[in-house]
DNA sequence: ACCTGAAGTTGCCTGTTGCGCAACTTTGCC
DNA sequence: GGCAAAGTTGCGCAACAGGCAACTTCAGGT
């Protein structure tokens, strides 16, 4: 009736509250410290009960990486959206290169949520779930361009963990000089440096 | 008195119960899931109490890399004892000859840890706290053969990320089919394939 | 418009956990 | 032998994950 692209009350007022939730940890992890939240006040900002957040989410840090989820979801679909004929490691640098030219150095609360995972290690070690499920999608989207050169499949899930490397790298690299380049400009160095391999240095 | 190499009672039995608790972590989990232990199983199997456990680890999945974490200071140790003219990456692909050719494929509590990761994703969580520290590890180890040619470390890290990740890739593809090659020649190949760079792949 | 079932929310409850605190025991050293 | 430091333990508390059973809201068929 109103919005074709609304999948129903249902489905809009779930997300409504997910990401409700989501963005109440974030602000009270960034308000007090990752360590300072509890659920129950997670709960309470976002306007349901605890027990309602345990139905969206495991634990905060899940709450608070729900972003990190999203701009993984819109990364592996622009390395799918490359044309087939790219060889892999340039669909994924040109899906970066997209990827961040939209959002890259503009997404505060990305920079935010980075910061954060820099200054409290723990938090390091949720950020993986999603890494290693971005890892994974990239690896099938790599390995069908390989196909028949690469059957084992561990050329493209090196490459897949390469590239993931390289960006987590830069992306550490730039947050600790953020002013003196933009971070593409850090990232794509790197990319290029990795994609012509390590062996041949001094 | 007896024995010179060790610092005395008091660190010999600090290790002791450390390694106690670790393998009871390890046999629990093995026996019955990760998911399925408690903290005070764990503690009960190694005959001290749960608070105990608590002064030696902060939870069961610190526990149960324990192992990794000892072989991750041996590797970072090889590594350092490269000496010092041999390019980076020359040494750590070097270092890792040496590490896997003594106990590569010989330790069946290393390979039941892995399988243990493989397939309960979460603890992947915890076991990259002790890659990351690796990672920092080598990093360092690594710009210090860089030295001028590398004023801002990125290069340092980047080669330090790759090859952890050549690694753990290495390791996950070799554990799905443990059978038909030796783990280092997977390794091997997939340095060898990190090393020369992805960018010219079709 | 109504009805029925599915989906979402909530409170309650239980088992588990991390950690501060204060005894108590063991070890190191004089 | 004796004292201080280090290690161990029990207790207690705040927080957490998740099963269960009401209860409310929504969707689709009639």
């Amino acid at each position: 009736m109103s919005a074709p692209t609304e999948q129903g009350l249902r489905e809009r007022k779930k997300e409504a509250t997910r990401q409700a939730l989501y963005e109440a940890a974030l602000r009270l992890a960034l308000e007090l410290g990752p360590d300072r939240i509890t659920v129950d006040a997670i709960a309470d900002l976002a306007g349901v009960s605890r027990r309602t957040f345990s139905n969206y989410f495991a634990n905060k840090e899940e709450a608070l990486f729900h972003g990190d989820r999203r701009r993984m979801l819109l990364l592996s679909g622009l390395v799918r959206a490359r044309p087939a004929a790219e060889p892999p490691w340039a669909a994924l640098t040109a899906a970066a290169a997209e990827f961040y030219a939209e959002l890259g150095d503009l997404d505060p609360e990305w920079i935010a949520q980075s910061r954060l995972v820099r200054q409290h290690p723990s938090l390091a070690a949720a950020q993986v779930q999603t890494f290693t499920a971005l890892e994974r999608e990239l690896a099938g989207e790599v390995a069908v361009r390989f196909k028949d050169q690469d059957p084992s499949g561990v050329r493209a899930k090196l490459v897949a963990a390469t590239f993931l490397a390289v960006l987590r790298v830069s992306l550490n690299v730039w947050l600790e000089h953020p002013a003196e380049r933009r971070f593409w400009d850090v990232a794509r160095d790197s990319l290029a440096m990795a994609g012509e391999g390590f062996a041949a240095q001094t």
